[in-house]
DNA sequence: CTCATTTCGTTAGCATAGCTCACGATTCCG
DNA sequence: CGGAATCGTGAGCTATGCTAACGAAATGAG
């Protein structure tokens, strides 16, 4: 059942690497998880979920305005909300002043799948959460803030 | 200068979110922010850098067992071994006794290259972090640490 | 009012990064 | 010996970001 696979490496170890490289690995390999949480989902993609959530929570405003709020370029937001609208997820319309400005807002059908998936769509996140202790959480709850205003600056 | 640019939408806030949510999107964040600091060393991206970095830490090993520690499927790690190698970074031999495996290896040019590119890679989180203070610096350590259990699973 | 400048959203094109499926070579084991 | 398992890889797809460039609309100096 189980092949030989030992070679000279040394095992994987709570390490004395700098906390930089820690922190790092530790994102990118999150990361990776959180992404690959789309399987049974096909339409909808973590950053497309992203957008339409904060979207939703902080109610209508223009694409420029989004891109900003995740920390993405205006073009890179063009796609995600075209993508969306094709989904009926979410309306275009016409800034009533500015000619420019559209206004973007999660529409009936969007609303409803935030509420109905949004629980699903973090199932593995809160379960391995779930299994943590409640000094941990706090550990956690207190990094999210800490790394949210390191990478909004 | 300034253009109306405000709507309906509620003033981005420490906010109330499940901390599912919350930790979410603050790894989403950072990690878009690590790729981007690539600007100017060309040709190592985070995710070679990444896998080098752990190559070199744990010494020689084979592609499938580089891929288990980096939390990514045999096909994708090939790809970023083959970009490695063909940057002079790490070296594939074979394997002493199962053909099939091979013996991957961070070259001395590779070794060199993590010596002196690891700051430079990681200044822009360095700068970040230095900003902190220790007691924040406490946290980021102990939730990097919980971070990586959980994706381990 | 006129027109150069600025802003907004978008299109086009590129690079990174991950995945699954399939396959050939090799090894293991009954 | 021959079927089954394992390893690495190739092919092809999707997602996710970026910059550059552009057209439409708004602004503001004259």
């Amino acid at each position: 059942m189980s092949y030989a696979n030992e070679m000279s490496a040394r095992p994987e170890s709570a390490d004395e690497r700098t906390l930089a490289a820690r922190l790092r690995l530790a994102v990118v390999r999150l990361n990776r998880r959180l992404r690959a949480q789309r399987s049974e989902d096909r339409t909808v993609t973590l950053t497309q979920f992203s957008a339409l959530s904060t979207l939703h929570k902080s109610g209508p405003m223009s694409p420029g305005e989004l891109a900003a709020r995740e920390r993405v370029q205006p073009p890179s937001m063009t796609r995600v909300i075209s993508a969306l609208e094709e989904s009926g997820l979410l309306t275009r319309s016409p800034h009533p002043t500015d000619g420019r400005q559209t206004v973007i807002e999660a529409s009936a059908a969007g609303k409803a799948y935030i509420a109905a998936e949004v629980s699903a769509r973090e199932r593995w996140l809160d379960e391995r959460l779930a299994e943590l202790s409640e000094d941990e959480r706090t550990v956690l709850r207190r990094a999210a803030d800490i790394i949210d205003r390191m990478a909004g600056t």
